[in-house]
DNA sequence: TCTACGACTATTTTT
DNA sequence: TAGTCGTAGA
């Protein structure tokens, strides 16, 4: 047994403080690069050390499964045995857990199917055409991101009030119609997982008694990210008496605009009464230029706990700023740069670009390629996200779930198998009517001889290859069905036929899963709790969608957005595209709790560099096949000048006219007497006279058909033609 | 059923 | 500008 004072060698005052806290809540500010899962790892193991807590009293939740593996390595190593009898995992797994052994109660059929966002989308479009509405008015996003926020603060469909609007009673209707759809198919989406986990507790006296009693200590990693019914979770699983941990850092919130609430961590003293602060300010990551830039540009932000990073080490180089005459000047110089660093010695995955939305890459990437820099994009689709590899879990999802009709929709006719849109459609009025699922809508056209020959003939052949699948095959064994789905539905076929080069990934791919369903293991819980490994395949596979596409061995050049590079840490960093528009981008400049999420994103960016940091921005930028001047980013403004030093251009003493004058309206650089321009209501016109500074500036046009307006700038979005 | 063309839109993304 | 998506037509 690990001895307590062998625990606490290894950590500062502040951690030990946290680590042996004796408070029933312990709230733990972690700044960026503080040893924060360093903290939740000893608390675990001191829980069980000094307090004599058994495992199985102990519950650790995360948000992605890269945190959970990590802490759960990190408890082992740290124990030297393997982290058994505890839960360690991510709210999703956790809630999957308790859904699937206790489905009776929760009113999941045993055989229940994750639905991803995809799925999810593809099953609201579905709802909007039986609903008869149309899309461009009920976009299928819009109504997506609806449900889930409703969902995320725990409401029903049938517990929103639309307060007589008409617009709010579509959307609840919509959600309505897509809920009892998912319960037809026994169908949980991933905010529905958590919002029916909750209400499998609430709902069940005895249950919620039963796990309150079991889990005496609660820790939760990255708390600033919880939405209302992560939060909601927690609290009720906690009941008075267990332990509350919650690590956090409400300067890195950054995923407001999925429900995540800043305010579940700011306002947790007030919830649990017996909270104990602890301030992990020390950082272990980066040299103090760096951490003085981070911490003078949070400042900016009114909502926030307050805290000071600082650190041993020394102060480290300045801050590089280059301000780039264009987006091409930009890349070009970031490349050459990352050319010097690799040419001086350093691997190129010691370096990191980040930029803030992802179509910055494509010219970065370009320049790379011009030196021949290895490099790695982050992003786009995974493993399981595919094509190729959706369409087989979608044959396999049907054969473990008829009524999977989000599974039925996608391989019906994929391959083509004479089954176009005229049959599906009838297909799906049938089912429509009544109330059945797709599935069971065929049996009953087939029965009622309802459809053509051929179509009729096409669709026996279907639903008996898919029952065929299912008899002959047992559910223990993934390898041969997979690869029986992938031979006799044509599918392997199917992609050989694409050009070359895409057939050929689309079989590796196809053999990567073979692989995988080789070598799947069922998890012990799993098997305990009955489920089949096929069952325990499908959900682990929507749970955990695989790695991200990954090329090559050499060290690369990480290249990814902001909001990725969280939790990550590398010695070079390249933080690009620094203008007023792009990052902050447009959509968040005017709210202020907007701008104070995308000031938060900066902070994320530059405590990611350990050793040195890059800033650039360009003056002018092809934005949308039209090229527009561009001030440099506020946050620019916000480092102290004395941590810098600027490679090319000065954003401390930019001329406050020309350029730089209207901060935030970039697209006024281009406006001088002479330009013609086009109002939205005015037309055409021609800038006669320009006076006032800043957000005050006032334009005078003369339009060619309303005559001479005097317009205000800012407001008048005026385009130059 | 497949292709081609025109319309539309354009942050961030884990589970 | 460029990439995606839906529809019309072969």
């Amino acid at each position: 047994m690990l001895s307590t004072h062998k625990l606490l060698i290894n950590l500062n005052e502040a951690q030990t403080a946290a680590v042996t806290t004796d408070a029933q809540h312990s709230l733990v500010l972690a700044g960026a690069g503080s040893g924060k899962t360093r903290v939740l790892v000893y608390r675990i193991a001191w829980l069980l050390a000094a307090e004599g807590i058994s495992p199985y009293a102990i519950l650790a939740v995360t948000f992605t499964n890269k945190a959970a593996a990590e802490m759960r390595n990190r408890v082992a190593e740290l124990l030297e045995t393997p982290a058994r009898g505890m839960w360690i995992g991510t709210f999703h797994s956790i809630a999957l857990r308790l859904l699937t052994m206790h489905h009776k109660e929760a009113g999941l059929p045993k055989n229940f199917q994750i639905l991803d966002s995809e799925d999810q989308y593809r099953l609201i479009r579905r709802v909007i055409s039986d609903l008869e509405l149309d899309e461009k008015q009920w976009q299928p996003r819009m109504v997506q991101s609806f449900i889930n926020g409703k969902k995320n603060e725990g409401i029903r469909a049938n517990e929103i009030d639309d307060f007589g609007d008409d617009n709010s009673s579509t959307l609840i209707n919509i959600y309505q119609h897509y809920d009892d759809h998912c319960n037809r198919g026994g169908l949980v989406d991933f905010a529905e997982m958590l919002l029916c986990t909750h209400q499998l507790l609430l709902n069940n006296p005895p249950l919620l008694e039963h796990y309150q009693g079991r889990f005496g200590a609660i820790l939760v990693d990255e708390f600033q990210d919880t939405n209302d019914i992560q939060s909601a979770f927690i609290r009720l699983l906690a009941g008075t008496k267990n332990k509350i941990m919650v690590v956090g850092d409400d300067d890195q919130s950054i995923y407001a605009w999925r429900g995540a609430k800043i305010d579940h961590i700011i306002g947790f003293k007030d919830l649990f009464p017996n909270t104990i602060q602890y301030k992990l300010e020390q950082n272990y990551r980066s040299s103090n230029n760096i951490l003085h830039a981070a911490n003078a540009v949070i400042k900016n932000n009114a909502k926030r706990l307050g805290k000071e990073l600082w650190s041993q080490q020394g102060d480290g180089e300045l801050i590089q700023y280059y301000g780039a005459y264009s987006e091409y000047d930009e890349a070009a110089f970031v490349a050459e740069e990352i050319d010097n660093l690799i040419d001086s010695g350093i691997d190129g995955d010691q370096i990191a670009i980040l930029y803030r939305s992802n179509m910055q890459s494509r010219l970065l990437e370009e320049n790379l390629l011009k030196h021949n820099i290895a490099y790695k994009v982050y992003g786009g689709l995974r493993f399981f996200e595919r094509m190729e590899i959706k369409d087989v879990l979608a044959y396999v999802r049907l054969i473990n779930n008829r009524h999977d009709d989000v599974g039925f929709e996608r391989v019906i006719n994929t391959p083509t198998r004479g089954l176009g849109n005229k049959t599906v459609n009838q297909i799906r009025n049938c089912a429509l009517i009544n109330q059945v699922s797709l599935f069971s809508a065929c049996q009953i056209l087939l029965k009622n001889n309802s459809l053509t020959a051929r179509a009729a003939g096409s669709l026996a052949g279907f639903i008996n290859m898919i029952d065929e699948f299912d008899n002959n095959h047992d559910k223990e064994q993934l390898n041969p069905l997979f690869d029986d789905v992938i031979e006799r539905t044509g599918l392997r076929d199917h992609y050989q036929k694409e050009p070359p080069e895409k057939a050929l990934t689309r079989l590796e791919n196809l053999d990567e899963l073979l692989n995988a369903a080789e070598t799947f293991v069922k998890p012990q819980e799993d098997d305990q709790i009955g489920m089949t490994a096929l069952s325990s395949f499908l959900a682990q596979v929507s749970l955990e969608a695989g790695e991200r596409a990954s090329d090559k061995d050499v060290p690369c050049v990480q290249l990814m957005t902001l909001h990725s590079a969280k939790g990550l840490e590398f010695p070079y960093v390249f933080l690009v595209g620094l203008e007023q528009g792009l990052f902050p981008h447009q959509n968040s400049m005017e709210d202020p709790e907007k701008l104070q999420e995308e000031r938060r994103l900066c902070y994320v960016g530059i405590t990611r560099a350990e050793q040195k940091l890059f800033m650039t921005y360009a003056t002018s930028r092809r934005i949308r096949g039209r090229t527009q001047g561009c001030a440099p980013s506020k946050f620019l403004r916000e480092v102290p000048e004395k941590l810098v030093n600027q490679i090319q251009g000065n954003v401390f003493t930019a001329p406050r006219g020309g350029m730089f004058a209207n901060q935030d309206n970039s697209a006024f650089a281009q406006h001088q007497p002479g330009v013609l321009v086009s109002h939205k209501i005015f037309g055409e016109g021609t800038i006669i006279e320009l006076s006032g500074q800043g957000d005050y500036t006032q334009i005078m046009v003369e339009f060619q058909d309303h005559g001479t307006k005097i317009l205000a700038a800012k407001f008048a979005k005026l385009e130059v033609i």
